[in-house]
DNA sequence: CTTGACTCTCCTGTTACTGGAGAGTTTACC
DNA sequence: GGTAAACTCTCCAGTAACAGGAGAGTCAAG
């Protein structure tokens, strides 16, 4: 019953996860996934070097910083943690999302007004110039 | 009947409009607003130059690339421009924060449910690391 | 045995600056 | 008149998270 352990090269592994190469090296650059290196210096990555891969992936596009993907990565691999560190981490990434949004939908109203009052054309006059200018 | 044009150094510059002594000199390298130079050297801005770097940090807090502050500078500056090119500036730009506005939201509903489902405490399990893992 | 697909390691560029070193300039004060 | 503080200058490095590309080595198929 042999254990099956898979070895996938680099641009095998961006398929299965869907990063690209060159994240794929980055991480491994800065010590986030490293798995090993064949005799040629190929990288070689494991089914758990995918699941970790994967995992960043994920945490990546709920908008987590590397170094925040880090941590929950080390936590995720921790069967000692403590479920309340990780929420923390994701109230506070969730508070930066907020504050991003809050300022956001402030340029919002700001350019929506002064598209609403500059008339275009060919004319020279230009509320929204007019807006930038006074303010 | 003289003509005052004041001519105030780098850090002057920087009290008058609120920008850092270190974005002028980049806004200088970078030819947005150059302004001239005096015998040793220094920088030297006239009232023409701080309006313009006054609309350049206006646009900045609206979010405009400093591509698009080059831009639309120009069109200030120009009196045969014709509203209709800012107006699509701006559109353009809203859309980009319209964009980004959406894709925060649904990072925040994201985390919001995640964050929801984590009882936190103690424990290691985590609906947080449960929600990255399964996806 | 060669050709094409893959991989490797550098190096540069991206955006809009900030921080800091080392050196010259100006200003204020005694 | 001298000097010390304040100001300015030009580099250079660093930031975040990679992308693009050069030049060279490796591997699999025909």
């Amino acid at each position: 019953m042999a254990i099956i352990n898979n070895q996938f090269k680099i641009g095998q592994v961006a398929k299965l996860t869907g990063l690209s190469v060159k994240s794929i090296r980055y991480y491994h650059d800065i010590g986030l996934v490293q798995g090993k290196r064949n005799e040629a210096g190929y990288r070689l990555y494991s089914d758990a070097d995918i699941n970790s891969l994967n995992f960043i992936h994920q945490c990546r596009d709920l908008g987590f910083s590397l170094e925040h993907c880090q941590h929950l990565l080390s936590l995720n691999n921790n069967q000692q943690r403590q479920a309340e560190n990780v929420r923390q981490l994701a109230i506070e990434h969730l508070a930066e999302v907020n504050q991003k949004i809050t300022k956001l939908e402030k340029l919002k109203r700001d350019l929506e007004q002064m598209i609403g009052h500059c008339q275009g054309g060919k004319q020279s006059k230009c509320a929204i110039l007019d807006g930038i200018n006074k303010a």
